[in-house]
Parts: C-alpha cells; structure tokens; sequence
DNA sequence: TTGTATGCGTTATCAC
DNA sequence: GTGATAACGCATACAA
C-alpha cells in the first residue's frame, strides 16, 4: 500500500454486480399465481386463500422478497420519510428533539429526512422545496430565526404535506404544534431568583421576532409585576443570544452605576456561559455577587464552576411527543378532535450558580 | 380554545386537497409534443431542437413543474439518498461529521437519511436493513461498539451500494474508508505529557474490538518505549469509556500505592471529564499533581476547571472529506485510481489540565 | 377467491 | 430532432 500525503491507495477491486432483487413476479411465476395475488396476500388485501397465503408467503421468505419502496411508493403517492427541519443539527436540544421523533418514527418503519436551515430563512426553504420535491408525508419543522415569511410552510401544506411546527414556532399558522410552555418556565425562574433574595435581576433577551423569546421576556415581565418590582429598561439587553453576546451584555450591566445582582439568560445556556465567563473573570462571586440562570439545560451547564441553573426542555421527549401526534392524527382518522397543540411543562434546574443562600442542593 | 393538562384544543380545519402536481405531459400537452421530448429536453439528452428546448423550458417554469422523483427514481433505480449509521446522532464528533456530509451533499441535491445504532450490533443492522430498503445509493457508517461480524455490510455492498466506513472501521473490509491517525494522536499527547515532566501516566483504554481504541493504546505504549519508560499494567484500565467508568477508573488508580501522576483518557472527554471530577472531589491539584488528557475536544473541555487538553479530529471537515471522496469516486469513472482511505491528521489540543511547567498558554 | 388490465411519472430504445 | 412504445415494480378496480 503507498502512501501520499497520508491518502492511501489500495488495490483497485472490481465493482459487484448488484444482484437483481426479487419481485412479486417472481414469487408468482414460481407459483404459478398472477402477481395481483402475491400483492395481496402480501398486504392483507381482500381475501386471499389462506392456503395461498401460507404459500405466498414462504416463498417470498425463501426468495428474500423485499417490497421495492421506489415502485410502491410511485404507486401509493405516499414515502413513509418524514421531514425534519432545524436551525442546528449540532445542538443538543435540536439533536435530542430528533432522537426522540427518529424512536418513535423507527419503530413504525418511518424514515426521516434531515435538514438545517442554518438560522437562515432563505436555507429554511430551500429545505422545505427539497422536502415536498421528495414527497414527505409529513414535514417537521423548528423555525430560523430570521424572516417572518412563512409562505413556503403554506406552500408545504398546499402540497398534502402534513406539517408539524415544534419549539419556534409561527402561532399565526394553523398546523399541529408542540411547544414549551416558556412562559411558565420563565416566570418560575425570576420567582426562583427573587426567592433567593435578588433584588436587581437582569434579562437577556432573543430576538422577538420568535415567539419563544417574546414569551421567555413575558414571563420575566409578569413576575416581576407579581413581586411589585419596577421594570428597568436598562437591565432589559436585546439580542444576546450567544456565548459572545452574553459576555458583551454582562460587562455592559456590569459597569452600570447600578448593576444588576442577577442575570437571567432568557436565550440560551450558551448566553449564560458568556455571562459566567466574564463574572469569572472580573472576579465577581458567582452566585454570592451575582446570580446566573441560563435556558435549555445543555450538559455543559453541569460542570461548569460554578453549575449554572436552567431550564430543562425534555427535549427527548419532545421528539417522541412530535412524532406520536403525527401518527395520532394521521392513524385515528375516525376521531374528529385530536390536540392541536401540545404543550410541555419545562422544569426548573436549580445548580449552585443561584444558590445565593447556601442551602444543600 | 379549551385547555386539558397542558393540551389545546383549537377549532377543526379541513384538509386541503393538495393540488396535482403537473407532470411532463401537462407541458407536452400544451406545447403539442410528446412528453419524451419533454424529457430530453428537461434532462439535456441527445440533441433537442433549441428553440422548442427553450419553450419547453418556459412552460415548465410557467407550470411549476417539478420532476416526480418518485417515478424517477423507480425508472433510474437511483435515490440520490445517502444513509448515515452512527452510534449516536447526540454527540459532538458524530453529528459534527453529520454537518460535515450534509454541507457537502446538500449542494448536489442529494438527501441524507440519518440513523443511529445506539451502539448495539442488532440495531445497526436493521439500519443496514432500512437503507438498502430504501435503495439508498451509498451508506457512511461508524460502527458501533459490539459485534465482530459485518455481514450485514458485506450485504449492502452486494445490493451495489456504495460503502463508506468512517472513523469506527473494520479494517479487513475493503470499502472506502475516512480515519483519523488515531495512533499518531496518542503519541503526540503521550510525549507531551513526558515533556510536561509526568513520570507515571495511566492509560483509560477503550473495548479493544473497535479499532481506534486499539491505536490510540498503540500510541501509547509506542510513546512510552520510545523515552524508555517501562509499561506498568496496573497503569492501564480496560473499558473506561464513559464518564462514570473513567471516575471509577479513576479512584482505582489514585488508591494505587505507587500512583500515577497523569492519566490519558484515550477513550473520550467524558471519561476524561469523570477523571477531573474525581480529582477535583479528593482535592488534587490538576494540573500540579495530576496531569489529564482527553479525546475528542468536545465543547465542554474548554470550559471546565481547569480547562481539558485534548485531541481534536476535525469532524467537519471529515464530514465533507466522506461526502467528496463519494462524489469523487462515482463521477470521475474515468479515473481508475482512487485513493481508497483518506486519514486525516489530528491535533493536540493543549489546555491547562496538562500545562504542569505553568508556560502561558 | 383469483385473474386481467391499467396507471403511477419517468426515461430509454427504437424507429422515422 | 422527434414520436411511439416499453419498462421500472407495485397496487387496485373490475371482471370472472
């Protein structure tokens, strides 16, 4: 074997012949049946003799039958592939919600189909046309964040494609939706900071062109009306999102004349990193000085020093939850109301990085 | 819109009947031709007249036409679908390679079919199953920890699927094949932890059936002969793969009477993770005392206390380095050499877990 | 219960 | 250059 530049090169060996697959003619001519029959019995169609049957259903066995889905599927207009449409395929509450929906769909000899949009609205239908182009049964979809055009998800079901909205979500479009209830979760979050005895606390907040976020603010907003605490637009920072917008945010509330005594990375876990990193670096006590609470309960919030409290999203769950609605709604078809939409119950995950009072965890 | 345990009930729409779509008959229809002109003329074979080409064309696009597919691929016997087998869709380095695939295949209008074995040989066949099933054109797999015998791989070769193994290979298989150095990584973290002056350094070694943990403890022992340090057994512990075997491994090796003061988990940064928690709960000083080198360079290493030296593969890239070597090696059949395995190169990572001479990094 | 005939939409092979 | 026709493999309406 030689070697260039660390490529190797092996010996050159003969493509195989793929071997002709065996079809329901097949199985008719050794039987001398016509292939409808075989079709039938292989589908519990009518009413075959169960005496064929047995038969049919042997050979095929011995023949190593295996329905071809390129024809079937022509046939039956239908693909059994669902797809899934998300921001980020690397991102564990993204790769989780799949890997709920990919268990659930397994089992019932779905496939699925994935694609990310990149945060990119004009990615996000691209995807959608390669979807309805593969003939999806059912399109799952978690919206970028930019572009409020949802025309290509109106395109989707215009095309008989079911579609399923998940997390973000376009409320004004009438589909099927699992959502989080966020503003619930954010509520509990401030309730759990004030509790603790912080007096000043700080929002980051998403973009609001995504309903998550306004609802994640909302909550913020209502608790603190609950507690008779004044809103502070100072302590209110749009759009810090990321690792590095969270940082820029707290050196920003930081050097206020009145900084804030907590922070709530409404956004993400990775905002909240930014903001522990540049509390960790400034020297400022975490949580002591300063209280920090993140979203979405990424593994990484777990051993960070300190931990950092969040918001756990199920997202697991949330997948199988998605698929399982599909199936409901598309199986039971004699049931006239099915939910439209479900929503799931964060769970708060109090760590130390908002312990303030030093109570055992 | 009534609400039963966190489900909604919202008013009942009609489903739409979606829209036929138009076929090639509809323009040949139209244009007063027949639809295998059409066809020539959308798949630019043979020569078509340029200016009924050009009408075609225009009313093609005028219709909304979309080729089927569906029929297409029955008449091709070709999906322009790729299955992707990993262990788990959730970690870092697979669903990096993922992005790395996808980046790379999506702009050839290819479709990723995406599955993961959850490390069991049992299910990683049937994933072999669906996808020959589904007549994929070509498979990427890293194989999963259990099970010796592949073939179910032999059998989706024999269906005249092309086969590419990644990072988990099994060598006596001759398909294409992505790999890391994973024996050259090993060693360059060993001699950096030898020049860091450690004297004693444990081995956490991965189930020596998977090939890459093979290397990675062949690095090592490679490593330590070179500077003639003797190879101690007690120092090397078996299966500490996870988070939770690498603490127990860990405690194993700190309880030695003559123990060790750096300890290579080659395994993962998760059973690198289990060894920094350990040390940090017995409070050693790492990297003072205790010097700690993972796998993987995982996110999370960057942010631990102290932050985690580790290796990175470049998953992305080898995920685009997959998807190119398939366009490659079935496009260019002219070319009758083709590199067969592409090893790429990876990098240590140093951080402050193995930085003992304290050099600013 | 089984056979016959037809179509799903496309592409390839022939003729002309 | 274009048209007619067959075939990919399956599933179903209808006839027997």
């Amino acid at each position: 074997m030689q070697s260039i530049a660390g490529i190797y090169f092996s010996h050159i060996y003969p493509p195989m012949k793929p071997k002709r697959r065996t079809t329901i003619y097949d199985i008719a001519e050794k039987l001398n049946i016509t292939a409808s029959s075989v079709s039938r019995a292989l589908n519990n169609r009518s009413h075959v003799n169960p005496a064929t049957k047995e038969l049919i259903l042997k050979t095929a066995a011995e023949l190593n039958y295996k329905r071809n889905v390129l024809a079937s599927n022509l046939r039956m207009g239908k693909t059994k592939t669902i797809g899934v449409i998300v921001p980020r395929i690397n991102q564990n509450f993204f790769s989780n919600v799949i890997v709920g929906i990919e268990e659930a769909t397994y089992q019932k000899g779905y496939n699925l189909i994935i694609c990310q949009s990149n945060e990119l609205h004009e990615r996000e239908v691209q995807c959608i046309n390669t979807l309805i182009h593969q003939h999806v049964d059912c399109i799952i979809i978690s919206l970028c964040v930019n572009g409020n055009d949802h025309s290509h998800l109106q395109y989707a079901i215009d095309h008989g494609i079911q579609l399923i909205q998940f997390d973000r979500v376009a409320d004004e479009l009438e589909t099927l939706k699992v959502i989080n209830d966020n503003e619930q979760a954010s509520m509990e979050a401030i309730t759990h900071l004030i509790e603790q005895g912080y007096k000043r606390i700080a929002l980051l907040e998403g973009p609001q062109n995504l309903n998550i976020f306004v609802q994640r603010k909302s909550g913020y907003l209502k608790a603190l009306n609950k507690f008779n605490i004044p809103i502070e637009n100072e302590l209110i920072i749009e759009n810090a999102w990321t690792k590095e917008l969270g940082a820029e945010a707290t050196r920003k509330l930081l050097s206020l004349p009145n900084p804030p005594d907590a922070i709530f990375a409404s956004t993400s876990d990775f905002s909240a990193l930014g903001v522990l990193e540049v509390a960790n670096a400034m020297h400022i006590k975490v949580p002591s000085q300063l209280g920090i609470c993140g979203y979405a309960n990424e593994p990484f919030t777990e051993i960070t020093t300190p931990s950092i409290t969040t918001i756990d999203q199920f997202s697991i769950y949330m997948g199988k939850t998605i698929a399982n609605l599909y199936f409901q709604e598309n199986e039971n078809k004699e049931v006239a109301i099915t939910p439209k939409t479900i929503s799931i119950k964060p769970k708060l995950i109090i760590r130390s990085s908002t312990n303030k009072k030093g109570v055992k965890e």
